[in-house]
Order: C-alpha cells, then sequence, then structure tokens
DNA sequence: CTGGATCCCGGGCGATACTG
DNA sequence: CAGTATCGCCCGGGATCCAG
C-alpha cells in the first residue's frame, strides 16, 4: 500500500474513507482510472491523455496503482517496447465510487461553481 | 478553492473527479467530515476524537473546509472561547460520496488487506 | 517506446512558543 | 479554549539525462 498516513487501527469514523482515499488520491490517479475505465491503454496514450503529467510521475502513478492492485501492467516482449495497462477486477469495482465522485462534482461544482457563497 | 492542480478545463475522464478530490482530500478532511457527519462538534471534541492530528493541521484543514463552502464555523462570544464547527448544506451533500468511499474500503480492504487481523 | 537515476526547489507538515 | 506565528525538516514532484 502506498500511503496510509494514522495508524489503520483508530477506526472512529473515517478510517475507512481515508484508506480508499489513499488509494484513488495522489495528484494523477483519479485521472488515469477515470481513464483506464473506458479500456486498456498503452503508456504513451496515457501520455497522450494527461498533457500536464510529466512521464516521471505518470510512471510514479501507475506503479503505486499496480501495488495497490488496481491496475495490470502488461509487457509485451517486441522490439519498440510497448506496455499496456488496464484496471484489476478490484480496479473495476471502483467505478461506483469515481461515479460518485463525479456526480457529486458535476451537481456541485459544476461549471461556475461557488465555493462558498451556494448557500 | 484549496488546490485544483490542473486547470478545471481540460475535462477529460476524470475531471470533476479530481475536483471533488480536491476538496475531500487532504490529510485530515475525511475524518473531519465524517465525524461532523454524526453532529456539530467544538473544536476540542474535534481534537480528541483525531489523536493523530496537531492543532495546527486541524485549524488548516478546518479553514480549507470552510472555504469551499464544507462546513461552518460558529464562534460563541464566551470566556471560555467555543467553536462549533458542523456542516454546511453542501457538505451535507457529500455523505453519499464519503459512504461509498467507506462501503468499498469496508469491502475491499476490510476482508483481506488488513495486515493481521480480518478473515 | 518505456522508464530508471539525479538534481533541486517549494511547500506540506510537525514542534514549539505566544496571545486573546 | 481556540487559535496564530515562527522555524525547520522532509519529500513530493518538475526537469533533465541516461538506458534497454
Amino acid at each position: 500500500m502506498s500511503k496510509l498516513r494514522h495508524s489503520r487501527l483508530d477506526c472512529t469514523p473515517g478510517c475507512m474513507v481515508e484508506a480508499t482515499l489513499a488509494l484513488i488520491d495522489g495528484k494523477w490517479k483519479g485521472v488515469i482510472l477515470s481513464h483506464l475505465l473506458e479500456g486498456t491503454l498503452r503508456f504513451s496514450e496515457l501520455r497522450r491523455r494527461m498533457p500536464g503529467v510529466t512521464q516521471r510521475m505518470l510512471t510514479n502513478q501507475l506503479r503505486e496503482l499496480e501495488a495497490d492492485g488496481l491496475i495490470d501492467r502488461t509487457i509485451h516482449a517486441q522490439v519498440p517496447p510497448r506496455v499496456d495497462y488496464s484496471l484489476t477486477e478490484r480496479g473495476h469495482s471502483l467505478r461506483e465510487v469515481l461515479d460518485a465522485l463525479r456526480l457529486w462534482g458535476e451537481i456541485h461544482i459544476g461549471l461556475f461553481a461557488q465555493p462558498k457563497a451556494a448557500a
């Protein structure tokens, strides 16, 4: 597991929330997972779809997602190296969570999103 | 808004996911929100319920949550100062999201990813 | 094409001390 | 009780170069 900050024994409200957050949080994981929800992608494809992320970070985040068992990394032994990334079953199971996050964002942040006004 | 890393204009898959994550992410926000879901709490009560967090960070996170319109901060003019924190309507609307996160964690982490307990 | 290794900087975050 | 102010460490993460 990448980073579970505080002891996961203090399961006061929020423990599991934090535990799950620790998996999908991380600067680019949410975006990566969202992209992979649409299907398998190779490294260069992910890069192209995420202009803002550096190659270092992309590799980094992918490794963490892999370590957390959320994505599979398939290396094809070819002269031009090729690596495919796809969601594991566990990864796919996050769809509902990601959908919940996206849905809330669309409703409560939308396009203008009053950070405090709203009320 | 506390920290929306990349332009929220590049709404490729994951944009809203990240936007929402930016609000509830942040080391302690998930836990804070979870606690406040149970009702209004004053500063010291929150501290007591979250042994691991420093006073500085707690204040910090509470301020960000307030700036994002997720919680209300009520100051009572008393000799022993007293400040109550409670969820705004917007904050309460996160319940489903937090529930989704917690539920996923309980199912996909709680069962087999446990260090020793579990099984 | 994929990704490792290095250098380096800003800031996140903890510890501590002070205030109203 | 509920913060604010200051110092300092650590590391996340960008840029760059190298390798299979």
